[in-house]
DNA sequence: GTCTATACGTTGATAGAC
DNA sequence: GTCTATCAACGTATAGAC
């Protein structure tokens, strides 16, 4: 009775969770219409045709256009950071590298939006990661690459330089969400199953695994 | 005298090399923004400000926005075609494997741009270039992957599926030129220079042919 | 919290003087 | 062929009634 606002009458819903519900949806609904589009090509009509909402209500959970994209880009980099074990120098490199490649493949088939905004951000420049990538990622990176190297010193792997080595596992997994309507063209489907990224990490796993001269784990 | 056009008064550019030569100019600035921004992204405006011209001759010497898209894909698409010699199935595996890496890393490093956009147009749905697909591209592909499937039935390479061979070559060469960004973020470079190519070039190529299970062709 | 109406810049595209 | 002026449509963002 005493209360001022409106719509969520009661307590019912006192901690928020319109709100959070509100934004979660305006979230995915964005993350959808960027990677699609990109920043720039993406309207802020577009996405509050897509959650069903007046555009207005969108300004009301976010500021602007720019802070709405900041978030979603800030929720995917937070699922990447989350998605991959981190390797160490002590694993076995075969077993170790095919569970990469299985991860970043899997999250190639479950987050393709993720990959599609983050690969349109970075072609156009990654500005607006800067700070991510002057942190976080170059620190990540160099843990990665000095794990590879560390291999290589004892002799585990070929001397392949662990730059270009993470290089190729981004590339070649990211490709599989990226380029998936291309790829689709290709195999003349709708979309990729399942299997189709079996096949695909199986084969992958195979080349790149032989091709540091390691050999693949047994399936035990 | 008698004619009735003004600016090239005499027949000195009496073939159109005016118009050839600023609609070359507009290509090309057009490719600059559309790399960057995709084509929703890219406003007419900016482009005329790169080629320093209104924006109302972009009008009149392309229809519209979409008529200039169309034109850069064109050319990007002849240049693709134009840049890879033909593989066959009496080659020997190791060496054509070998010259279509360096080939695909030598146009990420001169035609990034060509990269950019495709990739950008390939996220976004590529429905622009459905027709493309539809015809030349997807026989382009079923030629090379007969091919690879011919070497593997000669027992010539690991029995790899074809296909995702050329998504990997693409995968990871394309990864150089559309990643730039990303990838001198983490060299601390302003731009990958040759041979940052070259080293890229031969990782990959190791990587690749023996993970296929050839070796490298002799340097002679 | 929600939504209509609106302010005001930018967009693609064209008309028409030169 | 070139360029200024202009259009209607759409862009982001906000004001204010409910």
């Amino acid at each position: 009775m005493t209360s001022a606002s409106k719509s969520p009458t009661k307590a019912e819903k006192s901690t928020g969770q319109i709100r959070l519900k509100n934004q979660q949806a305006i979230l995915a609904a964005a993350a959808e219409e960027f990677a699609l589009h990109g920043f720039k090509g993406t309207s802020m009509n577009s996405i509050a045709q897509r959650v069903g909402l007046p555009k207005a209500n969108l300004h009301y959970y976010f500021n602007s256009k720019e802070g709405l994209y900041v978030e979603v880009m800030r929720n995917i980099l937070d699922l990447w950071d989350s998605a991959f074990s981190n390797l160490t120098a002590e694993d076995d490199p075969a077993s170790a590298l095919a569970e990469y490649i299985r991860a970043k493949m899997e999250f190639s088939r479950r987050q393709p939006q993720a990959s599609k905004i983050f690969a349109m951000e970075v072609i156009s420049g990654g500005e607006c990661m800067s700070e991510h990538f002057n942190h976080n990622y170059q620190e990540w990176f160099r843990g990665r690459a000095d794990v590879f190297q560390a291999w290589i010193d004892q002799g585990k792997m070929d001397p392949i330089d662990p730059v270009h080595l993470i290089f190729l596992l981004w590339g070649s997994s990211q490709y599989y969400a990226d380029h998936s309507s291309s790829i689709c063209r290709v195999s003349g489907r709708s979309r990729q199953t399942k299997e189709d990224f079996a096949k695909a990490t199986a084969n992958l796993t195979h080349i790149i695994l032989k091709g540091c001269g390691l050999t693949p784990p047994s399936k035990a």
